[in-house]
DNA sequence: AGCACA
């Protein structure tokens, strides 16, 4: 078996990933990016010296584990490719949920000291970055329309040039390429500084660009910012 | 290459 000899899970280990990338935002994209095979539980990754350039990523199940391991193999993700693998150990936060979460203490002091800090903490509301609001990004979701009800723009004709609005203002150029670099004919992202929240996809043709536009229309690279997507104004 | 949960 080329994944090895590691038994499926429910959670993946992603390694080879480009390490000049802020933790930040190799998680949003990495939750991006993974969210098409299913509900993710949680993005984890450290840029400690020893865990640098790898990531887990929790699936709600194991079936959706099973076709991101097979199918994001070797995916070009900040220019070097994926390697993906089922982890080898049950993630926290399947445990906490399923109740058999046990607290490790090999830890050093320091970090006993800060694990206590946030367990003082715990009364507060639940739920992480990515974690449960992501069954609302079970996959693309229907045409966004918000807004400026009054004033619809009329349909715009089709274009090989989609425009993207509604993003959040941290999403980058690179975190789009990851998203719209899955559907043939993808040339690049444009995005204009002094413009946050909108950008452009060029495709090859406008069949490419119709195709892209279909499967990600909707898409919640957060929860509250499904993406609209329209052909771009000649 | 490196399997954790700041």
């Amino acid at each position: 078996m080329l994944s090895g000899d590691i038994p499926p899970n429910q959670s993946i280990y992603i390694k080879n990933l480009n390490e000049k990338v802020k933790k930040e935002e190799l998680k949003r994209s990495l939750y991006c990016l993974f969210s098409q095979y299913g509900r993710i539980l949680d993005v984890v990754a450290l840029k400690t010296p020893k865990l640098r350039g790898q990531a887990w990523v929790v699936f709600s199940e194991v079936t959706a584990a099973s076709n991101a391991v097979r199918q994001m193999q070797n995916f070009p993700f900040y220019d070097k490719p994926m390697r993906v693998q089922y982890a080898k150990t049950k993630s926290d936060c399947v445990a906490k949920a399923d109740g058999t979460f046990v607290p490790r203490e090999k830890k050093k002091k320091q970090e006993e000291k800060a694990e206590k800090k946030r367990r003082a903490e715990e009364a507060q509301q639940s739920g992480n970055a990515n974690g449960r609001n992501a069954e609302t990004n079970g996959g693309p979701t229907p045409p966004f329309r918000q807004g400026n009800q009054g004033a619809r723009e009329p349909e715009a004709a089709p274009n090989n040039i989609l425009f993207i609005q509604n993003l959040p203002h941290q999403t980058t150029s690179m975190m789009l390429q990851v998203l719209f670099q899955q559907y043939p004919g993808f040339r690049e992202v444009r995005m204009i500084e002094a413009k946050p929240g909108i950008a452009f996809v060029e495709f090859e043709d406008d069949v490419q660009s119709s195709m892209a536009m279909e499967a990600l229309q909707g898409f919640k690279i957060t929860p509250q910012n499904p993406m609209a997507i329209a052909y771009a104004k000649k």
